[in-house]
DNA sequence: GTGAAAGCGCTAACAA
DNA sequence: TTGTTAGCGCTTTCAC
């Protein structure tokens, strides 16, 4: 306890006026000569006053604090959409506050709302899976974006990649490459994102006229140790995939890696592609092929309809969706060519063995 | 605008209490009766009370709330010890608010410790490098703790991994398989473990008795891709090594790549060694041999001593070093037998070449 | 253009 | 065991 930070009060005696006037100049309000304006900044400056943001917002105010609620932060996925959300607040005049949801669930959502709305002026919401945290952000008569859920219940504005058409553009580069039998490793059904994108692919399938058959379709959980296994029984069939085409770059890694561990190739035996295009995919060997989210505009679409409803604008039934792109790297390549034009009834698998073998 | 939310003062009139009675109650304090307790913490629960912690952290009293400042959130390193912090301060009772350095300087980050200071009760700082910062905390009289950093101002309790022994674990590992020409590959010199981690290097290698090439000492910035072109010099070079130690795991990705590319394989012709052992390590193929830190220990106890110093106690000095442990994977393996005992004069490169060509 | 008063929701400190 | 008073630092409202 060495000495006190200085307050709006020690601003406001050593310019000879009032608080109002100093709180009025600092926060660039009208109502405040030019002369003074200036003075008061200086001595804010030189005492080195911050405004206490935690007062401000109790005093009814705004605090310039976005909070962003997340389910974790160990995902390139999450930290990627932060990032972005940072950039876009700062350049508002906002500061950006985290919160992880807990792992455990002991702590119920409505606590955690409760918290994120004293602290903030809005709340950006990263759900992927439909979280009960919708009905306790409903209560909350606060600002509220949901990146990455659309949501059944059209309650909040919401910003997302197309995950329908995202998945189509990588059937149709795969189908393009020759391939016919094209698996899909899939994610959480919760997860309204992953389930377009299944959807995605099975339309895609069907447009293209190739056959759609339900064992080539295997569920994980976005993780790439479970990829791992679900690929390894997915290459382990009597008639395997030429293609993987996984909800999710994580999982192409699992997926690659299980092909690897089957003495196969990719891209020469088995094509790989994922979603989402985080940093990792073009650092990972072999360079993934992958449907890109604009994670960045994302991120700053989403701030900026927070900044603006925070600014009393109504955006209740905005639903923004930006285009998915397709980044074609090294981890897809043609079908093999014996399988190119048909799918021959016999196995497959040995002669690519042998192939491999050379 | 529906309805504002509970306060205090409406629990204290549905339970026909006063404001400070209530307070008392709901926050475990003695001096309440045990039914007026139980009676005002069933009223508060039924109309959905929950403390407005902004409020409380401004009458002066704690809120429950430890901030925590990263450099950084796309790194698994930093992810694991939020992750760890978390769950120890919820353990604890607390709650957790992270606070990402805006990659812009733009922001002073004495603006950015006093947003901190007003929100929790105490702060973990993350500051793998010795950052300005750490003026910034110092000014604020707050219990501060900082991981990663002892420091060279002993100004803060720090909890870290023992750098120093751990890069010895490395290159003990290393030379026990035989090799002898080891090569480094570091980061960010203003990185203090990272530094440690270069002198444990050096000394083993002496230890040793192996020979200290300044050529084998290559920096980094502890990120893959800068790795890989690092590493790619090093194995071009005349008399290449047969083993590289790396300052971080994300490093030693970057190195596997690069040997990968250049025609040779880990660990037979290259062993590479990471330091970190974050979660990819494991599912990086090869899995790769790491020393590790432990996250989760190093988290609960900086949040433990962070809690304790919110407490009252005093640990201005306290320095609480971990042990690193080697995790022995597949990415090491024996010498090459041709180099195992002396170095030879001539390149070993072309036999090396050879031996991969099999 | 400026200031005074009141209060946001809570908790110390002191009564009773 | 309980209540009263005061005030954290700020902003709103309304007066000048």
């Amino acid at each position: 306890m060495t000495k006190q930070n200085p307050t709006l009060a020690d601003v406001a005696r050593l310019a000879g006026v009032s608080q109002m006037t100093a709180s009025r100049a600092l926060n660039g309000r009208p109502g405040v000569s030019r002369e003074t304006r200036d003075e008061i900044t200086r001595i804010a400056s030189d005492i080195g006053y911050v405004v206490n943001r935690t007062a401000q917002k109790l005093s009814g105010g705004r605090n310039g604090i976005i909070g962003i609620i997340t389910p974790t932060l160990d995902t390139q996925f999450s930290s990627e959409l932060i990032l972005g959300a940072g950039r876009a607040a700062r350049a508002g005049g906002c500061e950006v506050l985290v919160y992880t949801l807990s792992d455990d669930d002991r702590r119920t959502h409505h606590d955690v709302m409760g918290l994120m709305r004293q602290f903030s002026d809005g709340l950006l919401a990263i759900l992927p899976r439909e979280s009960l945290c919708l009905d306790s952000l409903a209560s909350a008569n606060l600002p509220v974006v949901v990146i990455d859920q659309r949501g059944t219940l059209n309650r909040f504005p919401s910003v997302s990649v197309d995950n329908y058409g995202g998945a189509q553009l990588a059937v149709d580069h795969l189908a393009e490459l020759g391939h016919r039998r094209i698996a899909y490793l899939g994610g959480d059904e919760l997860i309204e994102g992953v389930r377009d994108r299944q959807r995605g692919y099975h339309d895609a399938l069907i447009r293209h006229g190739l056959p759609h058959d339900p064992e080539l379709v295997v569920t994980g959980d976005l993780s790439q140790i479970t990829a791992f296994e679900v690929a390894s029984g997915l290459l382990a069939m009597p008639e395997p995939p030429t293609a993987i085409f996984t909800a999710n770059d994580q999982s192409a890694f699992g997926v690659i890696a299980a092909v690897r561990e089957a003495g196969l190739r990719v891209p020469n035996d088995i094509s790989v592609i994922g979603f989402d295009d985080i940093p990792m995919a073009e650092q990972f060997h072999p360079a993934l092929t992958t449907v890109r989210q604009p994670f960045q505009q994302m991120a700053s679409s989403a701030v900026n309809t927070l900044l603006s409803q925070i600014a009393g604008f109504d955006a209740a039934s905005q639903r923004i969706t930006f285009p998915a792109e397709l980044v074609v790297r090294d981890s897809t390549g043609p079908a093999p060519l014996e399988l190119r034009r048909a799918v021959p009834a016999q196995a497959p698998r040995k002669s690519r063995m042998q192939r491999n073998g050379l």
